[in-house]
Formats: structure tokens, sequence, C-alpha cells
DNA sequence: TAAAAACGTTGACATAGGACAAGCTTTTTC
DNA sequence: GAAAAAGCTTGTCCTATGTCAACGTTTTTA
């Protein structure tokens, strides 16, 4: 159930047996279905979620009802609604499990007392937002200026998964180009 | 000379006049002229800097020559190549004084050695973390699926004095669309 | 397992905005 | 302070990609 939690942990500090397991005991696993929604656009994030199995989306509607994603967390990884975990505004984007998964969760207040209580869980957060602000970067230079066929080059050269794993209309939403223009750029390779 | 930094610091974290001293000692003052470059696309960056007066801008080339700004620091702000600084690949991306500048210069050597030493230090790294990365996601869903005319409104929104501020090409060079575009708009409202 | 719903693909059409160029204005340089 | 360079605006033209619709396929539901 912590394996991979723990090799997460493992793999970016160096940390003894008791207080990893100390860090896990905060994080409680969680059960979820094909695109339930973990966190909605009016509400607080309070979660942070760690990926087990499956797959989370964080994506927003505007007002004319265009969805766009901005961030998915595979098998291994941390995903949440960060910008209002961290400043506690409402989220103004959704969480869902777009896949049935398996979650281990850790509250905000329990996150941010192991960050302040153990120093080398301060780093593994310091490693997440300085790999998500990294991550984002790259986002935007690596969509903007860019025609359809280079967005998708370049999703193929980051990310070789993605395409094989999230639908075509996500896909699309993620890159920022209609379903259509991505089935058709596809089918040319 | 050192006002605006302390002030940065005082509005984020509790601290004495002693440590506040300290801290500003690592920061040495540094003048630049308009369209200077910092750091250059193949560098690895190893410096932090602080507007003191002016301005930074953050921008990379593409192969086919066009240019992408990523992020523009003012008075009273920090700029880097944080990516670059944060794992010491090369940058891939250029900083640049776009006017003659006054900024206050910290390794990154002394600047981890304050982050790992100072907590009150290490707590403002992570709140420039933190609001890089939400500005950087608020960026993504700001621009994608938006058009030029909505793009413009956002940044008018969001930064009220980025227009005024910066010249054409390069606010246009933010926004991803045309300068040619920009002026349109702009005529119109 | 049958009906319904969602999704993917493809064609026809419309359009936002990019490219380019010319002319004017502002800024820089020497 | 004159010449050169850079930047801004605006016109014309063109293309990439969005929209919409039709159809076939896959997935979900009951």
């Amino acid at each position: 159930m912590y394996e991979l939690l723990q090799k997460y942990i493992s793999n970016r500090t160096q940390i003894n047996d008791e207080q990893m397991d100390f860090i896990c005991s905060f994080f409680k696993p969680m059960q979820t279905k094909r695109n339930e929604i973990l966190v909605r656009y009016e509400e607080i994030c309070q979660q942070y979620y760690f990926v087990n199995k499956g797959c989370i989306r964080i994506f927003t509607i505007n007002k004319e009802g265009i969805e766009t994603s901005r961030f998915f967390a595979f098998e291994g990884g941390f995903g949440t609604a960060l910008p209002s975990f961290i400043d506690q505004q409402p989220a103004y984007e959704y969480v869902q499990t777009i896949e049935k998964s398996e979650l281990l969760v850790i509250s905000r207040t329990d996150f941010y007392y192991l960050v302040t209580t153990i120093p080398e869980f301060g780093l593994i957060y310091r490693a997440i937002l300085e790999l998500g602000f990294i991550t984002a970067q790259k986002r935007i230079y690596g969509f903007q200026g860019f025609d359809a066929l280079e967005k998708v080059k370049w999703i193929i050269e980051n990310q070789p998964h993605f395409l094989l794993r999230v639908s075509n209309k996500m896909a699309a939403s993620y890159l920022g180009i209609s379903p259509s223009t991505l089935s058709r750029i596809k089918s040319k390779l």
C-alpha cells in the first residue's frame, strides 16, 4: 500500500525507517471511481493526493464552457489543486480521478505539520514546488508560439505515455487545441 | 540601497535586525545598462537578482527565431532563470535588464546557504516558489483557449501597469500574439 | 445484451490572426 | 543635433485551425 510513496520519499531524501513510518501514518488510503470529483470549482482544497494506481486530472471550465486541463498525475505522483491548497482561496478548478483509482490522502494540516516538523519532509515539499515550477515554465515555453503539430510532437517528446493514457478530448484540452485537430494530426503521425 | 529588499523580507516573515543585516550582507549592488544580458542561453545560472530599480525580463528564442517572454520582475521583485538556478542545467533562456537598472545580486551558494541556515529565509524561498507556481498556473489558465482580445483584457486586469511599462514587442511576446495584433487591439481599447 | 450515451474521425466551411511591407515616429548613437 | 536604427501602426493577403455536422465505434448503463 505504501511502497510507492516510500519510494517517492526515499528517492528524494535520506530518512530513517521510524520517520518514514511516521510520515506514512498521516496518509490515508482512498478508493475512487472513474470520473469522481475530489475538489469542486468553488471549494477550498484541504487535501493532497498521492496516486498509487489510476490517474488524477486537474482542470477548469471557463465561462464559455471550454475545458482546460493543466496537470495529470499518474502512478507514483502527487497532485492536487495546489494554488488553492497553498493560499486557501476557492480552487476555481476541479480535481478528478479519470479512472478507478487508489489514492493516499493527507490533510493540509497534517501536510504542513510534517513540512515544518520534519526538515526532510520540508525538502520534499520544496522539491515538489521546484519541479512544479520548472514544469510550468517548460509548458509555457513549449506551447507559446508553437503550432498544433509542434505541440503534439512536444508532448510525445516530453511525456511519451501521455497520449496513450488519456482520451483525445482531455489531451486536446491539455494541449490547447481542438479534438478534431488532434485527431487529424495523429492520423498523419 | 537595501530598503526595498528589507521591506520584501519583513513583509513575509518575522526577523530581527541582526539577522536582517546578516542576510543583506550577501546581496551585492550591481548597475546594469539597458538591454544588458545577465544570463545567456547556454549558461548555467549562478545568481539571484533583486530589482531595486529598473526591470528584468526572462525570455527565450526558439529555432525559428521567435521570442517568448515568460516573466518580468519590476522594482521590489526577484527574478532569475530559476529552472537553471535550481537544477544547474543550461538555462535555455536569457535574463536581461530592459532598462538601466540597479540590482542586488546574491550567488546561488550564498542563497542556498541562507535557505538552509536561516529558517525564516527558507520560508521566503518557499513563498517565492509557491507564488511562482501559482502565477504560472494562472497564466496557463489565463492564456489557453483565450483569443487575443481576451488575453489583453486579462493582462490589464491582472497586471495593470504591464502594458504601460514594457514595449509592444515584448508585451506581445509575453501574451503569445504578434505585435501587429496587439497594436490593433489596443487601438480598439 | 440491448439501448443509450460518449467518443473519435473526417469533411466542408468560416475566420482569427499571422506574415509581410510601407510609411511614420521615436529612440539611440556618435 | 543629424543620421541611423528601432519601434509602432495599418493595409493586404493567406493559412492554420476552430466550428459544426454526419457517421461509425466504443463504452456505459440498466
